[in-house]
DNA sequence: ATTCTATATTCGGAATATGGAATACGGGTC
DNA sequence: GACCCGTATTCCATATTCCGAATATAGAAT
């Protein structure tokens, strides 16, 4: 009996665990640019949030332990990617409902990257040469 | 110029929040009801879900205060239904998500409730008179 | 007013999350 | 080998969440 229980309930504790590991600004943010990169260094997504890598390194292994991301090494660096394809409509439907929550407050939500640390990246996959400098 | 940073990335906290206020079995489990039901009183999802009346509450009024529930009072029962209209797509893709994180790693998530005490109330609105007592 | 019933809140200790600082690692180059 | 560079991990203080127990409230009935 307990036995049923626990395996009809199952799921929410494993959604509640997936849900955990998403619930965090700068997670979201480093899935919503990989959903929209497609793969991303480490380097990358430092510049691209403006956060410093430690850290950075430290969010992704918490997305990794959760199985929500996986990595290919390529000589020194380190490229992300989405684990699974269930992500990207997970994480539209979350910026839908916080939208709309934010709406029924009367604010606004953006979605952006600050355009200011866009892609000023110097690792192999970012041909950009990150804009001369003025000068 | 830190004022662009906050507003292009305020999104993401309104949607952490979201999620950390859903990211909990039971919370998701009241939810998941009340997608299904439309809307259930306290004393329902008491013995739908099997837990102690206080827990229930304390639950219900996380989401409350995250707005993503509403709450309608009538006589001595309360009423509550989902906030906002977004919430059961998000459901879905959580439930879609982890149902595919699970049978990755080989597990096999059910969403369902356990039959056992689904339906127990004796509300108004629960009209089923609850089967008669033996004897 | 008292009592009953459905629901809500407060308290508090254990467990877990957060994020900065320092440091470790692994693979290139010399 | 020694060294650099990109990335990962550990340590630690603080903050937050979790949930049981006790208690408070609001409305209906007597």
């Amino acid at each position: 009996m307990s036995q049923a229980q626990l395996s009809g309930r199952n799921g929410y504790r494993e959604a509640s665990a997936l849900l955990k590991a998403l619930s965090h600004p700068v997670r979201l943010q480093i899935l919503q640019a990989l959903a929209e990169h497609g793969e991303a260094c480490v380097c990358h997504l430092e510049c691209a949030l403006g956060r410093r890598q430690a850290y950075i390194s430290q969010q992704l292994s918490r997305l990794r332990e959760n199985g929500i991301v996986v990595d290919r090494r390529e000589g020194l660096n380190v490229f992300y990617r989405l684990a699974d394809p269930a992500i990207p409509p997970l994480l539209k439907a979350i910026r839908l409902a916080a939208a709309e929550s934010g709406r029924r407050q009367g604010r606004h939500l953006s979605f952006e990257f600050s355009p200011a640390v866009k892609a000023t990246c110097n690792c192999p996959q970012c041909a950009v040469p990150a804009a001369v400098p003025a000068g």
